[in-house]
Formats: C-alpha cells, structure tokens, sequence
DNA sequence: ACGTTCGTCCTTTTT
DNA sequence: GGACGAACGT
C-alpha cells in the first residue's frame, strides 16, 4: 500500500476529479466515520496496518476538494520527511492537483520553517544554522571547559541528554536552575544557561530548538500566534503516540484557534518515551480536547493472520494500553518461524541464506525483505554475511551519510560560509585539510573571540591577531579566511555544487583524501555523491520563504532521517532497527536478535515501563511483515568486544507453539546443540510448552567448561553483565600470540573452536603473577574476554600504578614471576 | 604540529 | 570494537 510509483503515472492522462462517493465506498465504517468527520477534535486510534494513512490523505483531500478549505490552510505532521512527500502525492494524485500551500512535513521541519521567519524573536537572525547532535556536544564541552566542569566528573553526554530532557519537557534553564537540587542537576543548570548563550552567539539552534523555540516565539508573540491560528483552520498530526510535551504544545498552540485537530495514532506503538515521548499525550486526548470524538481502526489490511496472531498475543501482555485487538482481513498464510542459533553470525548467515532461497524461488523479490534488530550495532555481523554472499543491501540508519568526516568537512565549510558565527564549523573547516594549525593557535584566537565578544572568523582577520603569530601560520590563516570569504561572495548567486566544487578545487580536497590510501578513494566517491545530491537540491527547491539555495541545503542536509534515504526502487534487502522501521512494511520480515537483555535491552528490563515499551518495540517489528515473519535470536553473542551468553527473550514466552513454528539453524542442528543448552532440549520444553522459560544452567560449575565454549562469559541477566568470580575462576584465557610461549598453567583438553585465533595459546591464570614492561610485577586480578579481545586486570605490586586492565595481545606480559 | 600507541570508558533506540 | 584523551616520538 505504501510502495508508490503506478498511482501517479496511471493516472496523469485523466486527471481525476475526485469523486466524493468513490473515495468513501472503499472504506470500512471507522475509516469513513474518520474521513467524514468535518469541524472538532478527533482522535484516531489505528492499529498498525489499519489504513491510517489512507484516512488521512482522503480527508484531507476531501476537505479540499469538497468543504472549500484552502490547501494552505491546512498542516499536516508526519513523522518523516520521506512520510511527508508520501502524503503531498497521494493528496496530489485525488486531488488531480498539487496541495500548493499546505504546511505538510515533521515536526522539525516544521518548526525551522516557522523559525525562520521570527528567528529574532528568539534571539537569531533568519540564517540560523542548525546543529546536530555532534555540533551540540562540541559546544556543550566548550561551555564544560569555560566553566571548569570536567568531563570524567560529569559525562558530557549525561548532560547534554539531562538538557535535551528538560528542552522537551519545555523547562527553561531558569526553571531548570529553581528545581535543582543534587549537583548534578545544579551543574547541569549552570551549562544548560551557557549553553544557551553560546547557541544564541552563534546564531545556532539544536534540533530540540525547533521545536522549543517556535512554541516560545508563539506562546510570546500574541499577534503571531494569532496568525498562525486563524491560517491553520485544519491541523493533522499522524504517529500522535511519540510526540512528547514541546511537540504537544506546538499542535495545541497552532490548531488552538479552530480547535479542528485530528490526531492519529497507536499507543500500542508508542517507542519513544525515551526521548520525552509521552504515552498520556494519547490516553488523554480526549481530556485535552473534550468533546472529542473518537473512532478505532482495528481491522488490518497489511498481514496475514499468523502475523496478528503473534501481535496480538505478545501486546497483550502489556497493561499500559487503551487495548484493541487487529483483526485480519487477509488470507491465512504461511506460519511465522522462529530460529534458534548458535551466535551472532550464524544467525546472520542463516538469514542470509532464507534469502537466498526465497528470492531464488521467485516468491520474492529481495526489496521485499527486511532484515530488523534492536540495535545498529547488530548489523555488522549481518553485512559481513550478506557481502560474503553479495547479496545487495541497504542499512539505514547506523552510519549517516552526513556523518561521514570527508562529508562533515565540507559541510563546515558550508555552515561557515553561511552562517560566519557558526565557530563550531570554523573549527573543524579550519583545520580540513591540516593546514599547520595546532591547538595552540586557535586557543589564541579563542581567547581574543571571546574578549571581543565576537565569532572565530571575524577574529582570523584582525591584523592585531595575525601579528601575534608565526609566519606560517599566518598565511595559512590568511589564506583560509580569504577563501571563506570569497565562497561567500560566490555563495549570493552560485548553486550550492558550483559552490562545492569550487571549494573541493580550492583545497584540493581529492588529493588529500587520495593520500590516505584506499580508503580515501571511497571517501572522493562520496564527496562525488554529495555534490550530486546538492544539485538535486537545487533543481527541486522547496520553495521555503528567503533562503538562499546554501541555507536550503543545509537545513534539508541536517534534517533527513536514515529513512528518507531509502530508494523504495533499489532491488535490495534493507537492514535497520525497529525505531527505523516504524510506518514501512515489507512482505518478508525477520527480527532478530529476541535474546533476554539485548531485546528487551538489559537496562530496560528492570523498569516495568521501559519493558512495556520494548515489548511495544518488539509488536511493531511483528507487525511490519505482510506475509512472511521470521524470528531469530542466538545463543551467544559478541557484544562491546566481549562473548556472552543469552536467554532466550522474555517476549518469546507470548510465542507458544501454536503461533509459531521452531527451527534450529543447520549449525546447530549439526552440532547438536540448539540454540539453548546443548542436549537441554528436553529441559527447554516446559510445562506450558513455550519458550523462554528454560534456565540457562551451563555457566557455573567446572564440568561445563568441556562442553561449551571456554570463554568466561556472564549470563546478561547478571547484576553487572560481567564474568562473576566464579566464571573467571575456571575459566583461563587463552594468551596472546605474540606473547610468551611456555605454559605453567594446567593441561586441559581444548574444545574445538569456530575461530582459529590462539587455538594454542598458553593460558594465563587469575591469582598468576606477570611482570609487565612498564609497570613491573603484579597479581592478575581478573580475566575477561577470549581471543584477541582477551584484557587482563592486574593489581601492581607498585602502589603509585595500582590495578591496570591491560589487552593481553598488546600488553607485553612475562610469566613466572614471584 | 602531528602521528602513533596505549589505556579508559562507553554503547539503545533518533529528529 | 570504537571514540577519545594522554603520553611519547618524529
């Protein structure tokens, strides 16, 4: 339903006026309850493949075309950019005519657009860049330094996430400051007031200040708000569960006037409390806006229902809920699969292979599959299997493209040239290619910026600056200020490629990337594809009020989700997390990696509502698959370098055997241990015949080291995650290869392992005494960790070193000290 | 000034 | 298994 493309094309020959009765007959009864609903509040709640989508582009169609209500008189929310372009098309194609003038785009987008035409309200000028959330860091660490707050002491990103919170809850640095109590807060209440500051000289906004800002100006600015209000007779919000108190704020501000708000939304598919997402924001619409109507869409058109069947049973044990159960529409089709394998790459491998065979078999083109995980770390394992078989894939998400440091590079210069307070991107342009400017010059220009009160660049060209510097020193500063200048000249008429490739040609940016080996070659390609996407940008211009093509490009280049990326056309399989996938659907799905404290994450186990929201998570991944699930999750896994063991998840206890068949992958089968606990598969069936329940009983005791893997490896359900004593205890390490080559710790018989690293390694015993290089002689205190990844913590007899966790593999190690 | 090596600490999810 | 900072070498 999603996949666009014909609908368009169809129907360009005769465009066609929409048809009131047509457009209607199609719907179920809530549908056309939602689409006909003309003047009030009104809440959707619709399940996951519900159509939702549908209601709402029909509506607004239909109030177009229909109740005379002008296209910009409308604004429409989504959640991506790439949902909004959806919505403009499918509006476009009833309509048989572009909705010219309709506000339609995410809440960010939104809020740029309205900011840039009060950004003086808010103390910026109209040419604001927008910074991520790298730049922010940068600044916030900045504003740590001036305030001799440091970063081991407090986490910089402990605290930036504390003042993201409080922008969210729409809280003020002043308020921030009256409520705090503890001191962390009282430090975070002083860089949270600093870092204000610092954004405002540097005519910057974080994302979080898109949306806190315009509520500001609004909330401020009676007359704008008033505008704005009597413009947006009919307000739309879709994905309504994950908008948090600032976004809330802005849809009660904007639809305030005719109170004419539809929201639309799935609490069961609420995944984002973590960002201040709030889940009462829909269990009380209709307290916020009384008399409001509501209208349930619980008939799913999307998966068949074996699919449901799983859903459902798995979100019925959440009590958080309105409650609703889908109820199919579709045929019944193949069962839902659940595979056990051994790790991480055997389950990639696994996938890889269903792949294979179902694309071979023609059922399924691979665009059709979708590879889902919990976190983006799990893709490597993924990628590595998929490249080895080549089967091409897209991976959303994990790395952005604009993250990329040739591609951040240049955007500094960009931000720079477009905004010359930015002194974030004068940093990193500054120094992009190195150009012999070391710490010591820029704290110079530094100190004289903030004396004057004025921008990094304004600073560069002062001759009294330059005087104070060595010769080379100047010149290169020089010559960089001549060149951002001069860009800026060009930066009035020229497109943003020409301006691109200008500067590319100026720092001969190919031949340093060149320099740097292979890798560099890979970088110049994407430089290559940057500037291709800058001309694009151009040519198809959003029209956005005053900005010039480089402020377009720029704000569109922050503002893109993994998502928006992603070229429905591209025959290959897509790989991204569960957050990602939220609003897509696909005909084959697998979600992997269901293992107890990976999914739900182990963090969030504890907290009854972050577990509610990972089973959420986990039903919105079910929930993608049209018409074929699989679900994988592995014995062991490697996680942050280290192997660990895992339970079955807790969510696989919904699963009992009649909504799902069970596999073993081949590995497994074959080496006759599946997935849990070698010949436990007797144990494993409990009484009520589901999974998950079994107890993972191989960790402790001596005579499991024979069997299993040698690694000491911490269950993730352990308090701390970690190898406990008695894992270390009878687990020896094996040595690094380079290292020393007798042996004094007991003979042992060595199980066979997959990976060939240090296969005859001696090992190194907790309680042994070593004498390193360095720091002389200790006592190994604690091992963990296997193979090349093998750390070894050591208590030094010399009390100034004092207990060390050293990389056995690099750690030079002698044996046999006493 | 810059590169390399080593050690420490962190890592959920995203606009 | 990565990012970052400190220490050291060139």
């Amino acid at each position: 339903m999603t996949t666009t493309g014909w609908t368009g094309s169809l129907f360009e020959a005769q465009p066609p006026k929409i048809d009131p009765e047509k457009a209607l007959r199609g719907l179920n009864p809530g549908q056309r309850a939602a689409v006909a609903h003309d003047d009030g509040p009104i809440l959707v709640l619709a399940g996951a493949g519900s159509g939702k989508t549908r209601v709402l582009t029909t509506r607004i169609a239909r109030l177009i075309a229909e109740r005379g209500v002008a296209a910009h008189e409308i604004l429409a929310v989504t959640f991506t950019n790439k949902a909004a372009g959806e919505m403009r098309n499918r509006i476009g194609t009833l309509l048989g005519h572009e909705p010219k003038g309709m506000w339609c785009g995410t809440f960010h987008a939104l809020g740029a657009r309205l900011l840039r035409g009060v950004a003086p309200l808010v103390g910026r000028e109209q040419n604001f860049t927008i910074y991520d959330e790298d730049d922010t860091l940068a600044t916030l660490k900045r504003v740590m330094e001036r305030r001799n707050v440091s970063p081991k002491q407090f986490s910089p990103q402990a605290i930036l996430a504390s003042i993201s919170d409080a922008k969210n809850q729409l809280v003020s640095p002043g308020e921030f400051a009256r409520v705090a109590r503890d001191p962390f807060a009282v430090t975070v209440a002083g860089i949270y007031a600093d870092l204000e500051t610092a954004l405002e000289r540097a005519n910057a906004v974080t994302f979080d200040d898109l949306l806190v800002l315009p509520v500001r100006a609004l909330e401020r600015d009676t007359a704008l708000r008033e505008h704005y209000q009597r413009r947006f007779r009919y307000v739309l919000v879709d994905e309504y569960q994950d908008t948090n108190a600032a976004q809330y704020r802005f849809v009660s501000l904007m639809g305030g006037g005719y109170r004419n708000v539809m929201v639309v939304g799935d609490d069961d598919q609420s995944i984002y409390g973590w960002r201040g997402a709030d889940i009462r924001n829909i269990l009380d619409f209709e307290r916020d806006f009384p008399g409001a109507s509501v209208v349930r869409l619980e008939e799913n058109y999307r998966s068949t229902p074996n699919v449901l069947a799983l859903a459902n049973a798995v979100i019925a044990e959440n009590t958080e809920r309105r409650g609703k159960t889908l109820r199919a529409t579709r045929p019944a089709g193949e069962p839902v699969t659940l595979i056990e394998t051994l790790d991480e790459r055997d389950e990639a491998d696994v996938i890889a292979d269903i792949v294979i065979d179902r694309t071979a078999r023609g059922n399924w083109a691979r665009k059709d599959c979708a590879v889902l995980y919990r976190t983006n770390a799990q893709s490597r394992a993924l990628e590595d299997s998929f490249r080895r078989r080549s089967i091409p894939y897209r991976l959303i998400g994990a790395v952005r493209f604009y993250d990329r440091r040739e591609i951040r590079d240049l955007m500094a210069y960009l931000k720079l040239v477009a905004n010359p307070a930015d002194d974030e991107a004068f940093r990193r342009a500054v120094n992009a290619p190195k150009r012999g400017l070391g710490d010591a010059t820029i704290a110079l220009l530094t100190e004289h910026a903030a004396a004057q009160g004025t921008s990094l660049l304004s600073i560069a060209s002062r001759a009294e600056v330059l005087a104070g510097l060595r010769p080379a020193a100047r010149t290169a500063l020089e010559d960089f200020v001549t060149l951002v200048q001069q860009m800026r000249a060009q930066a009035v008429d020229a497109s943003v490629d020409e301006l691109l490739r200008t500067l590319v040609q100026r720092i001969r940016y190919a031949e340093h990337l060149r320099a740097e080996g292979p890798e560099g070659v890979e970088r110049i390609e994407n430089v290559r594809e940057m500037i291709a996407g800058a001309a694009e940008v151009v040519a198809d211009d959003g029209g956005e009020v005053g900005l010039t093509p480089l402020d377009h490009f720029l704000q569109k280049a922050t503002l893109v989700a993994g998502v928006d990326r992603l070229d429905p056309d591209a025959d290959a399989v897509t790989m991204m997390t569960m957050h990602n996938a939220k609003g897509l659907e696909f005909p084959l799905v697998f979600v992997s990696g269901l293992e107890d404290g990976l999914f739900p994450l182990a963090r969030a186990a504890e907290d009854p509502k972050q577990l509610e929201e990972e089973r959420r998570l986990f039903y919105v991944g079910i929930t993608r698959a049209e018409q074929k699930l699989y679900l994988t999750c592995a014995e062991q896994r490697r996680r942050n370098g280290e192997m660990m063991f895992s339970m079955p998840s807790r969510f696989l206890r919904a699963v009992t055997p009649s909504l799902a068949e069970r596999q073993k992958s081949p590995r497994a089968r074959a080496e006759g241990r599946g997935g849990y606990g070698g010949s436990a598969g007797a144990a494993r069936a409990s009484s009520d015949g589901s999974w998950g329940r079994s107890s993972y009983d191989r960790a402790g005791g001596a005579g499991a080291a024979g069997s299993g893997p040698r690694r000491p490896a911490g269950p993730y359900g352990s308090a701390s995650g970690r190898p406990d004593s008695r894992g270390s205890a009878s687990g020896e390490v094996p040595f690094g290869k380079a290292a020393v080559s007798w042996n004094k710790g007991p003979a042992r018989p060595r199980p066979s392992e997959p990976e060939d690293e240090s296969q005859d390694a001696p090992m190194l015993v907790v309680g042994e005494r070593v004498r390193h290089g360095k720091f002389g002689t200790g006592t190994i205190a604690e091992l963990t960790g296997s193979g090349r990844d093998a750390k070894v913590r050591i208590d030094f007899d010399d009390e100034e070193v004092g207990r060390k966790t050293l990389v056995i593999a690099q750690a030079k190690l002698e044996r046999g000290w006493e």
